[in-house]
DNA sequence: GTAATAGTGTCTATGAGACATTATTGA
DNA sequence: TCAATAATGTCTCATAGACACTATTAC
């Protein structure tokens, strides 16, 4: 077969809600080049391994979670010529939402993994190309949040309509009127189903309990 | 730097619309694995080359097309181990939209490629994941004709909202009301710009021309 | 009681779909 | 004349957004 052999790795946008803000998983690099910058966490393919497995095996690696409540999805690839000074590596990026509060953070980069406001990460800041690969990635979760359910992800296995409603206000940076939410979200077909318990963890009047749904996309969908 | 070599390669999806259809230019394979089948073309990414030149010089080897009248865009990325009997290799796919008619077919691969409606395409035919790889780039197509312009890109530089909607109509296999459609494709803003010419082409009263507008997004989106 | 949040009801403007009607060409 | 397609207008129903109002807890 004749073909050059290049580097094939996986980035990985781990995105959660804390706090009511959008954040990012940023790694300090030890190593050259780019020694001390932020940047995404990531890692080469193994021979045998599948692009998405790498992916998991990544995630495992920076957050110890495993893959059962975790939302993962394939956003681009990378392959500029120049992306990485040491040679050609090609980059599948993949994005990972995951539920607040997420486990602590470690694994073997424990130490200089932490999680960073998104709209805190200034253009330019992070090694690599990974300035483009977070902006893609979060322009994907902004969208998706409109036509897919996908905005569950962000919650615990139970969680409110107002917990639900705080995700879709971080994420995309807007207010949302309660009421209609509210009344969108609870006559979207499939999109959340009641437990049947409250709380009253938000305080005020009990909330009761949703579990996510089995829609795979919202008709109609949210509008931003 | 320590990785495993890996093949990266480029394989395209390239549709255009013809005689009222959706069709998909296929290579059958003279060589093996999977000789006599037909595939999608494509080819090794070279070692100084760009992800999506790979991907034009590949649309201008099989078609002869170059870059201005054609979209192309990244749709994902495929990298099971076992997709290629011969060796662990990675494939970006990309898809493009060219008007019809295509300048004919030629090129060193000319005899072996030709116009397949997708229609058409068995599940289980194509070489490869070929299978996958057309789906997902042809549900990426329909999903992005609701909310971009993209459908101009099927159409020649100068055309009727005739000929817009039979693009809508073929790639999603559905007939649209011609009066609703005008009224809201020329309500759209941006979405096409009037020539001031009109033609007779399409029989009855002459239509007006129009060009592809500015607009990168539609709003409010056509609906399926 | 007050404060806070949950949830429902109502009004209105907008837009999508159905479809009538008129306009302009070729044969 | 008729046939064909272009383009505009009208009607109705559904829904999104604004917001009043009631419900249920903690303090």
């Amino acid at each position: 077969m004749d073909f050059e052999p290049i580097g094939v790795a996986t980035d990985l946008v781990i995105l959660t809600v804390r706090s009511g803000r959008l954040e990012v998983l940023l790694v300090r690099r030890g190593i050259p080049p780019y020694k001390g910058r932020l940047a995404l966490p990531g890692g080469f393919v193994r021979p045998a391994e599948d692009l998405a497995d790498a992916a998991l095996r990544e995630l495992r690696e920076e957050t110890g979670l495993a893959g059962e409540r975790i939302h993962l999805e394939q956003v681009a690839t990378y392959g500029s010529p120049r992306r990485d000074p040491r040679g050609r590596v090609v980059s599948v990026a993949y994005l990972a939402l995951v539920p607040d509060p997420p486990s602590p953070v470690a694994g073997t980069d424990a130490a200089s993994a932490g999680w960073h406001p998104v709209a805190d990460v200034d253009p330019g800041r992070l090694a690599f190309d990974h300035d483009r690969i977070l902006a893609d990635a979060v322009e994907r979760a902004r969208a998706k949040l409109e036509y897919s359910p996908l905005a569950t992800a962000f919650c615990p296995p139970e969680f409110t309509i107002s917990e639900l409603r705080a995700v879709y206000e971080a994420v995309w940076g807007t207010a949302l009127d309660p009421r209609n939410f509210h009344r969108k979200v609870t006559k979207t077909p499939d999109f959340v189903f009641p437990t049947g318990e409250t709380t009253t963890r938000d305080g005020g009047r009990p909330a009761q309990l949703f579990r996510p749904g089995t829609a795979r996309a919202l008709h109609p969908p949210l509008v931003r």
